[in-house]
DNA sequence: TTTCAACACGAAAACGTTTGCGCGACCCTT
DNA sequence: AAGGGTCGCGCAAACGTTTTCGTGTTGAAA
């Protein structure tokens, strides 16, 4: 149980100065051969290591990123997270994660643990209650103190910081003109309550399909979900009532529950009704049927925010206090496609 | 674009001293109330929050957890990272985690560069690669080191340190004794290599049930899967030559495959083919028909593994260098039972 | 022998905290 | 008026690094 070395202790042990271990250990022109060699063969021995922590206060820099999220038991994110994590190694970045549980508090909390200098920038999603409340000052306050903050997915226009997004409005757009193409008509949407972003703008894209192939934009034909345990029924209910022929879900949970409440009438998938979910996770590739979704790639999702990232912190170090600071924020849209599997014709 | 002010910033803006600053904005008693009024005003209107960088370095511990696990875009780790969230946050901590990607050189790399004062302690979960190998300097190092380790689910004997686990010897045998009670005989086993310690725990429980039960153990009824691809193939190879009615998976992927190749096969699922598989994840929740599996609370093992690390922590901090360090280490045994759905009868 | 460069190393400041201790100023007691 | 006590504050060390700027010793050139 011996407790890790440090230059004083070495120092101590060879009789030199801690400068001396230090500008050896660096291979410095400044120290003669012989002492060189020792002391790095000492160090060796001891397996020594520079403190984390101490180079993070001496060059105001962690090397960390921090990642907050609502939550991570989640196809999506664990992929985005996955994303960034990789880009993050390449780059000798460690990330520290930080889960929202879709509360506005927490995100607050969390954002601010972490901006007392455990972290050089944020990759973040916004928790629902977030986006209810729309109160964004953790976010901008970050910002104002120079930290570098991305945004993803679940992203505001309130906010001036780099994003990255997928077009869910032309992805829904896609993926409801794709349905019409087959010949449906009556096409339901299984959709969140409005203030989560993403949601919305899938409605957008469902309700500009419509319109531009002279289809009714008809109310009754789209269920906002408030709360998972009616959303069966909800779905059922407008099977009997409507006869529709299509669903599409804004999420694959949505699409396997409206798959299921089919079956439970007695209505075929695809045959007597098509279904398309947005997200493609786990749940798509193994229902049965496989469900058609929208693409929405999470690695590259997160690489890109990654990317984003270590390169305006890398830019900042590189411009070292001159002041200069480009404002230019971008948002980098990741393309979708439509993955199709056997929930549709 | 301020950056977070200092102590030493509002020190010399108030025209006092540093320690004079630290003391009022901790309500000593050694300062008057007027100047800590007045300092506390000031650090309030400034916002000012104590660097955690700094507080680490002078504490000697940085209420951080570092977390190594081969990969998160993985239903069961990401509910254990929840879980030791949920427990992490309770107790001041957060959470810095590293993916090994099933690598053993990720999983060192990773371990030595937290272990260089970044965090107080190890969750971890090991790597194939590492089981296979059998290789864990690194680990007996960090504990060496002082630095305590907990191990969840993927553990290993070799190593002493605090591990969570669940029983999968027991829990593969209640599985396996339950398709023999439902009048099953020749039940299949789709498992992973041997290496994997869970994959050969669960061999073990499903080889006893068998034995206990008068069935003759059959090797050819195993499928050791190596690479995914060929899995479907050597399920449907079985189907067709033994004639089995039951398959074990030792994952609900695996049991998905089996699924999936049984109707291909013109099999009805639990009619003519019961399946059930360890781990309870979505794809058991939402295929058809559901799936019957092995519960694995990850959210429990989680907040095990964490709790068992802060107590740790704790104690140590409370010990403070008494050096009377009872190395007692416990392994806990989280419960698991059997969630019947509709893949068995 | 004096002078100066080169060489090898150490002292100290800095990053941002916390905290034990010392010290001056004041007031009260005798 | 001298002694003692209290109050209010600052100094400095410590955590573990890196790096700039000395500084003392040596050897060679003048």
């Amino acid at each position: 149980m011996k407790r890790k070395i440090t230059l004083k202790q070495i120092a101590k042990e060879l009789d030199v100065s801690i400068s001396t271990v230090s500008k050896s250990l660096k291979d410095s022109p400044e120290i003669s051969e012989d002492t060189k060699l020792k002391i790095q063969a000492f160090a060796r021995m001891y397996n020594y290591k520079p403190n984390n922590i101490a180079l993070s206060l001496k060059n105001r820099k962690t090397k960390t990123i921090g990642i907050i999220i609502p939550e991570i038991v989640h196809h999506f994110f664990a992929t985005v997270i996955s994303g960034i994590e990789q880009v993050a190694n390449e780059n000798g970045y460690n990330v520290i994660i930080c889960l929202s549980d879709e509360s506005f508090d927490k995100e607050v909390i969390n954002m601010e643990m972490l901006a007392n200098g455990s972290i050089d920038g944020f990759i973040m999603s916004l928790s629902k209650e977030t986006q209810l409340k729309a109160d964004y000052h953790h976010i901008t306050e970050a910002i104002n103190q120079g930290m570098p903050v991305v945004m993803f997915d679940r992203v505001t226009n309130d906010i001036l910081c780099d994003k990255v997004i997928i077009d869910d409005k032309k992805a829904a757009y896609d993926a409801v003109q794709d349905l019409i193409d087959k010949g449906m008509k009556k096409i339901a949407l299984v959709s969140t309550v409005d203030y989560v972003s993403v949601g919305k703008l899938r409605t957008d894209g469902y309700e500009k399909a419509l319109l531009d192939n002279d289809i009714p934009f008809n109310k009754n034909l789209i269920i906002k979900v408030e709360d998972m345990d009616h959303c069966g029924e909800a779905i059922e209910k407008l099977l009997l009532d409507r006869a529709i022929d299509a669903v599409f879900a804004v999420n694959e949970l949505f699409a396997v529950i409206a798959i299921k409440a089919a079956h439970k009438m007695g209505l075929n998938v695809p045959e007597d009704l098509s279904v398309v979910a947005f997200t493609d996770g786990i749940i798509s590739q193994f229902s049965t049927p496989t469900i058609t979704t929208v693409s929405q790639d999470g690695i590259k999702m997160g690489r890109k925010a990654a990317a984003m990232l270590i390169d305006r912190l890398q830019k900042e170090e590189a411009e070292e206090e001159h002041e200069e600071h480009e404002e230019h924020y971008r948002t980098e849209v990741i393309e979708t496609h439509l993955i199709k599997r056997d929930s549709t014709k």
